[in-house]
DNA sequence: ATGACTTGTAATACAAGA
């Protein structure tokens, strides 16, 4: 079973992307971020022309939004709120065997990493701490979960292409890394990224529009995560990062990671 | 040397990304 994850920056604007990723890499399920799009408006029966025909969608208008896209069918399916706020950063699905997969877009954090003078900022660092809370209260290590998303946060030094020039860049911030191994050890989650390629290999998702070069010269970020919990440790088979997206035309910032399963 | 870009919204800039 094959399980990818992707911000595409856009659901809309980047569905020929989708159609040609899904073509080639074949996922049985599709975890997408920043769809940009409201539920009503999300592309749905183009994507279940690809063989998704089930889907859950957790989309607004214009900013964040996810959806999971399955061939498989839902035993259940959940969007929640976090922080309080109705804005579109996460949904989940039970799979048969009780199979979950959590599917999140953490809050950028804005530009300033001052809780104090950045509400974005502030907005973060509780997100991250009510992941935390929630992983302990729905006990999710004794779970078989997988989460997957744009997690915002590039934990570990070689998770930018310049450590010592970007620990005081949101994202990369030691109180931000702090709280995001912290969510990983409440739900005693594996890092999956890690777990394949470890430090100190620079390992990327993400690289930034506003230097062209930035690709070309791989100054990425690893901000995309995939991480299980321990009673799926035995069925974990590979984890990919599908690099050759971020040279197609008019690409999303964010390239699919996608996990292999037994 | 993360800006210099890209997106959606709405109407020609602005917010947001990170």
């Amino acid at each position: 079973m094959r399980i990818a994850t992707w911000n595409v920056n856009s659901v809309r604007r980047r569905l020929d992307h989708v159609v040609r990723f899904v073509e080639q890499w074949q996922p049985d399920v599709l975890c997408l971020q920043e769809i940009k799009v409201s539920t009503e408006s999300f592309p749905g029966l183009d994507l279940a022309q690809l063989g998704f025909t089930h889907q859950v969608v957790n989309g607004q208008k214009g900013y964040n939004g996810v959806a999971i896209l399955s061939r498989l069918p839902f035993e259940d399916d959940e969007t929640r709120q976090w922080c309080g706020k109705d804005d579109a950063r996460h949904a989940a699905v039970r799979l048969k065997d009780s199979l979950m997969i959590h599917n999140f877009y953490v809050p950028a954090g804005g530009d300033t990493p001052d809780p104090e003078a950045n509400e974005k900022f502030a907005h973060k660092l509780d997100f991250l701490a009510e992941m935390q809370d929630w992983a302990r209260n729905e006990n999710l290590a004794g779970q078989k979960a997988v989460i997957v998303g744009d997690l915002n946060v590039a934990p570990l030094e070689n998770d930018v292409w310049n450590h010592k020039r970007l620990k005081r860049s949101v994202g990369h911030t030691p109180l931000e890394c702090e709280q995001m191994l912290a969510f990983w050890q409440a739900g005693q989650l594996t890092d999956l990224g890690r777990r394949f390629f470890p430090e100190p290999e620079p390992l990327y998702s993400w690289w930034g529009y506003r230097y062209a070069q930035a690709f070309a010269k791989n100054y990425g970020w690893r901000l995309d995560h995939v991480l299980t919990t321990p009673p799926l440790a035995e069925a974990v088979k590979a984890l990919s990062y599908a690099r050759e997206t971020r040279s197609w035309d008019q690409p999303s910032d964010h390239i699919p990671v996608v996990l292999d399963l037994a």
